[in-house]
DNA sequence: CTGAAAGCGCTTACAG
DNA sequence: CTGAAAGCGCTTACAG
């Protein structure tokens, strides 16, 4: 026996089709009496609408995409989950989509994304702006200079700039390098540049040699390859400021298999925050995790552009904190410190 | 101006509806030249079919929902990835839930699912069996005791039995304490279960206070908590068994600031392997990960069912391995020692 | 091989 | 307040 439809509806309460559908919404016209005779009947029969039919007819889907490079990743599925959360609530589902990275897939994504007639489409893209759909667009963490399309991402420049000078002037550090990942993406791009300047700032030579990149992936790999020819230089650094959580991982990967105590020998901070962070040996200093924020705003900003609420689409930066631990040389209590917020 | 429909296509190729749809697909006979025609006007529009009216008619909307906890655990972060990447190689979308672990939430979920006409269901419930769709069913991670639903969960048992095993035979340990989640789940019943087996079948006794559970969440601080109890009894326990990575993470902090050396004083094991299990200190030995098979297998067992290639439902379990490393108080080379795959 | 018509399950003017 | 009819954008018998 197949699902019932509102023909059946209608049907078992006495009444047309069209009574039965509004009787079933709020906000139309419809006797008590009606209306309860038809929700009885509803329940009865265990009537549930069928979302497809109605979206065809309103042209409303209430369907918004989720499109990013891998969801197995800590930061995309807690940026996922937070956007999922907010959309939820405004009544919206999501169909996320992995890309792997792959420009093939990304295009495929966004071509079934709009075959299933999403309102809406939240983008961490993993190149350059791809064919977009006709709906409002919101890019997050990696930046789309496309007219019409929203951007948010966390304060990269910032942070890093957090991450130096705290190396800088709490422990007098003068040879930081930097472990990043390519500069192609927004946060690739960002990241160094924020080292660049944050280093000039403060007074320090960068060598070239000092600024090294992993593959497009930021694997952990990378990380413990560019760290392991950081330590084969001549004068190698006393400081590293790895650019995400799983380059520092590689990054202390290779200072423990070279030999090399942290930080006495090698000062290590990590942009992200890996939430065992503290568990690590040793405990290591980064910039708190935002991704919530960061999905929220994202959501948010989608939401505002579906209701037609939204000016015009602009830029926003989600800010970082620096959480420090032992890694950077500082010996805190038990009790984490925490530097105040960075202004937005 | 609104996308282009299939009348937009036919009316530019000069051909009728029924033609333009046979044309735009395969294995309809169509002269070449007018398939020529109405592909040609087809991109020239940048049409793309509205899949909510296919499905419409067509009574399939090749859409499967996948109902987690929570995504943003990388344990079904990882498994929703697998299993989505195989449904998408057989040309599924899917349509991903959150519940939190709140019944109303995953009736809730549920029932959107059923409403937006998904062909079939991967769900990793959060309690006992609710109301379920009139679909094919796969219950992953939690097994669902209902009619006609396809059952997919780790080797449980088998995987606690080859951590006391290996505590037990290789280190000599006698006084083995469990940290687990609650009783509730198949993880947290079954895990349970073959830790009382297990220890039995090695002869030692297994006085209750060695048991502990945590919260629901099986939280890192539930751990910590639970372990911090059995370091605090008359004749503490020389080895722990933590019955995931967070419980481990939270006995591992727990063990630290009790000033209890790990392994010489306790030894630990966790059931999952975190993936930085290899920098923490000590590292950690656990069971392999195994989302990627889990979540392949839950996928390849709903598309059996909805090509009807199925068979009846039955109950798979994916073996797990042993992964050695320093916290059990072995002290391997830098080439990971590794046991034999268990038989499924 | 091609076209006119019906219909998937809804919602919504339009009358009454 | 209620109902008959049209229509959202497709696919698919049914004729020809």
């Amino acid at each position: 026996m197949a699902d019932p439809t509102l023909a059946d509806v209608a049907g078992e309460a006495g009444v047309s089709l069209s009574t039965a559908s509004r009787a079933l919404r709020e906000g139309h016209a419809v006797h008590n009496e009606t209306r309860a005779r038809v929700r009885a009947a509803a329940r009865k029969l265990g009537y549930e609408p069928n979302h497809l039919a109605r979206s065809l007819r309103t042209r409303s889907s209430r369907l918004v995409g989720v499109v990013v490079p891998d969801i197995a990743i800590d930061f995309y599925a807690r940026t996922v989950k937070a956007a999922q959360d907010a959309l939820d609530r405004a009544g919206y589902q999501v169909l996320v989509v992995n890309t792997e990275r792959e420009p093939e897939r990304e295009a495929a994504a966004l071509r079934t994304l709009a075959a299933h007639q999403v309102e809406g489409v939240l983008l961490a893209a993993s190149g350059e702006a791809p064919q977009l759909p006709s709906v409002p667009v919101v890019s997050f963490d990696n930046i789309l200079d496309a007219p019409g399309v929203a951007r948010v991402a966390l304060a990269n420049r910032d942070g890093i700039g957090l991450l130096v000078d705290h190396l800088v002037a709490r422990h007098r550090q003068r040879r930081v390098a930097y472990v990043g990942g390519p500069p192609m993406l927004t946060s690739g791009i960002e990241r160094l540049d924020g080292f660049r300047h944050a280093v000039a700032a403060a007074g320090l030579d960068c060598p070239d040699e000092y600024v090294r990149v992993g593959d497009p992936a930021w694997s952990a790999a990378s990380g413990a390859e560019a760290t392991a020819a950081l330590l084969a230089l001549p004068t190698p650094p006393t400081a590293i400021v790895a650019a995400s959580d799983t380059l520092a991982l590689g990054a202390l990967e290779a200072l423990r298999a070279a030999g090399a105590r942290v930080p006495d020998d090698v000062a290590l901070v990590s942009f992200d925050d890996p939430y065992f962070g503290d568990l690590l040996d040793p405990p290591l200093t980064a910039l708190s995790r935002a991704e919530r924020e960061l999905g929220d705003l994202a959501a948010s900003l989608l939401l505002a552009a579906l209701e037609g609420t939204g000016g015009p689409p602009g830029e926003t930066r989600v800010p970082v904190r620096l959480i420090v631990r032992r890694s950077c040389g500082c010996w805190p209590p038990a009790t984490l410190l925490r530097e105040p917020r960075l202004g937005a």
